[in-house]
RNA sequence: GGGGUGGUGGUUAAGUUGGUUAUAACGCCGCCCUGUCACGGCGGAGGCCGCGGGUUCGAGUCCCGUCCACCCCGCCA
């Protein structure tokens, strides 16, 4: 009779306390380490709750103890034993220190080479390497635990949303390319040679297809896919919470999605999150945080200096201005010794990647006088409006960006950002936000425009006149949830009429015809009584990151893509074999093949 | 597509101006040890210095190229 037919795991590794003494109990788990002190062997046994001393004694069982002998690092045993008191022996470092399991019967379920790298938390190893031992990487408590708070956060929603109305549905993974947004992955069909699905970057058109269906309250934790470049945030597939909603406004979506969020904090973290969250517009996040997800945590601010720039003896901000851009400045509060020279000389190095040319800096004196490389070219009167604008008082440094507008906030944005994180500037907190009023359009550098969101999403009411004429001023019924810093989530109320419909598509310079083509089935089913619907969908990825204050999506994601898209365990993406190319009619480029 | 950081025993790092046998910690192996829990003691093994060229009497070190990982810009409706 094997081990396991004869006892079950009674307890987690992680369970037994004082009160369990003299309790007859059964682990199972892996061996995290080994103290031999000849007569009495001692082993840590771990699995994904905790870990348990396990004492072996040849006074207790001689069998058990002759084969304690032989355990290394990470095999994988069963004990059978006793909970004994380590009476004036505790670890304080372990929940379970005050107690131990004198065992009685030792099972080895499977012996382990030794591991390329060390089963701990305080592990300094290159990513690399843990991506290609992942399932060792993932034994860490660390990592487990970031999985038990994400499964958490996944069951909290489900049972949330379920309990509000929603139902539940699924929608393919295979679907119809459509132009626009985010670069899709390609699947080669092979029953229809020549075409492709595409794999879909979100269920976008088949939620609303569900409203016009009658679900009313859809959603789904979905797995979506985008082929673009890799960040920390961002993994070519990641996973959406998903929602659509019929017969609701703006503040529906939100009021419903701050209530699914609370239940998620509450539940893990045992957070009360203040409702309702805070609504900024989006040009009220771009003029004084410079982003369009401003992280709340740090209280330092930008502010527009243009009108006193433009004729203020520096020659680098009037040049700015003249040529249509503009000048804006942040100001650092006393940061006393903390921004040396060679600090503030090396910011501009900071900014660069966000095309700015230079950052300008200033130390205000007392009487409002400033030291700057620039201070004697500067009018007095320029100085004092800038002085006012920003709110600087003596011992302050401001910074200053002059360009157009786009690498101004850019610049500044992310100097905020930097320094806030340098100065120790970033407060404790969930500061959430929606921000609202987001522009429906984002114009190229050629002023062709595109959908800002998607081109589902309904302009405002009172914007409907100015769609043609005046693309650039509209804005949408769409709105971001910002969570320190981090775009968490992101929705719109949608267009349920098709002529509006069919005026976007026009105003974002899609013929007829290609409408047709790439989207005729939605407005096919639009004219057949569509509700009035609106929707958003959070990345349960980013907020797994965030429950678990872990430092990149890779930690809150079981395997994930290394950032040119490859997995180092399974050696994905790879080659296939001229026939299974030959199957579905493709032929790869020679000089493709030559690399390769 | 562009910029940056890194790659040295299993792991993490040190390695000076180019100069003898590439160093340490942890891990690993063996022996000893009945109260350890970062156990301890003694002994030992383990290196294509990412890869390929070049300069040089001589390269871990300098030069060129290349691969991989990470961070950022572009990109991400």
């Amino acid at each position: 009779m094997s081990f396991l037919s004869e006892r079950k795991k009674t307890h987690s590794a992680g369970a037994l306390r004082v009160t369990d003494v003299g309790r007859s109990v059964v682990l199972c788990g892996w061996v995290q380490s080994r103290r031999d002190h000849g007569g009495c062997v001692f082993i840590d046994l771990r699995d994904r709750e905790g870990q348990t001393q396990i004492m072996f004694s040849p006074d207790v069982d001689a069998a058990a103890h002759a084969l304690a002998g032989e355990l290394r690092g990470e095999f994988c045993i069963g004990v059978e034993g006793v909970v004994a008191s380590r009476g004036g022996n505790v670890n304080p470092k372990l929940p379970t220190g005050a107690i131990e399991i004198n065992a009685t019967r030792l099972e080895v379920f499977s012996r382990a080479e030794t591991p390329p790298f060390q089963i701990t938390d305080d592990l300094d190893t290159n990513e690399a390497l843990r991506l290609k031992y992942r399932y060792l990487d993932l034994r860490r408590p660390a990592l487990q635990k970031n999985f038990i708070v994400r499964s958490k956060a996944s069951q909290l929603t489900r049972s949330f949303l379920h309990g509000q109305g929603f139902l539940e549905l699924e929608t393919p993974c295979l679907v119809k390319y459509t132009p626009g947004g985010a670069r899709n992955f390609l699947v080669p069909s092979r029953q229809n040679q020549g075409s492709f699905y595409a794999l879909a970057e979100s269920p976008q058109i088949f939620k609303q297809l569900f409203m016009v269906a009658g679900m009313e309250r859809y959603f789904q934790i979905t797995r979506c896919f985008r082929d673009e470049d890799l960040r920390l945030d961002r993994q070519p597939e990641f996973t959406q919470i998903d929602v659509e909603m019929s017969f609701v406004t703006e503040e529906d979506v939100q009021g419903c999605m701050e209530g699914m969020l609370a239940e998620i904090w509450r539940g893990v973290l045992s957070v009360e999150l203040p409702r309702p969250f805070l609504r900024m517009s989006h040009d009220e996040a771009m003029r004084r945080f410079g982003s369009d997800k401003p992280d709340l945590r740090i209280d330092l601010e930008l502010a527009e200096i243009t009108d006193a720039a433009r004729a203020s003896g520096f020659k680098i901000f009037e040049q700015a201005v003249a040529a249509g851009g503009i000048v804006k400045a942040l100001r650092i509060p006393a940061p006393g010794d903390k921004l040396s020279r060679s600090v503030l000389d090396g910011l501009t190095e900071y900014a660069m990647p966000y095309g700015a040319r230079g950052v300008a800096f200033a130390r205000v004196l007392e009487g409002g006088a400033w030291q700057a490389p620039f201070a004697k070219v500067l009018t007095d009167d320029a100085r004092t409006a800038m002085n006012e604008q920003t709110g600087a008082v003596p011992g302050d440094v401001l910074l200053f960006v002059a360009d157009r507008a786009k690498v101004v906030n850019a610049a500044l944005g992310a100097l905020r950002l930097h320094l806030g994180q340098k100065l120790g500037l970033v407060r404790e907190g969930w500061r959430f936000l929606w921000l609202v009023d987001m522009p429906l359009f984002e114009q190229a550098d050629d002023g062709s425009f595109a959908a800002a969101h998607h081109p589902f999403t309904s302009p405002r009411l009172e914007d409907l006149p100015h769609l043609e004429s005046d693309p650039a001023r509209c804005k949408a019924r769409a709105y971001d949830c910002v969570l320190n810093g981090n775009e968490i989530g992101g929705g719109s109320i949608r267009i349920h009429q098709p002529e509006v419909q069919a005026r976007l598509f026009h105003a974002l310079g899609l013929s007829d015809e290609e409408v047709q083509r790439k989207f005729g089935f939605l407005l096919e089913a639009f004219r057949y009584g569509p509700p009035p619907h609106g929707g958003i969908a959070f990345g349960l990825d980013r907020l797994a990151m965030l429950l678990c204050g872990a430092n990149s999506l890779r930690d809150v994601i079981a395997f994930p893509k290394t950032q040119k898209g490859t997995d180092l365990m399974t050696d994905a993406p790879s080659s296939v074999a001229t026939r299974q190319l030959d199957e579905l009619g493709i032929l790869v480029k020679p000089e493709v093949l030559a690399k390769s």
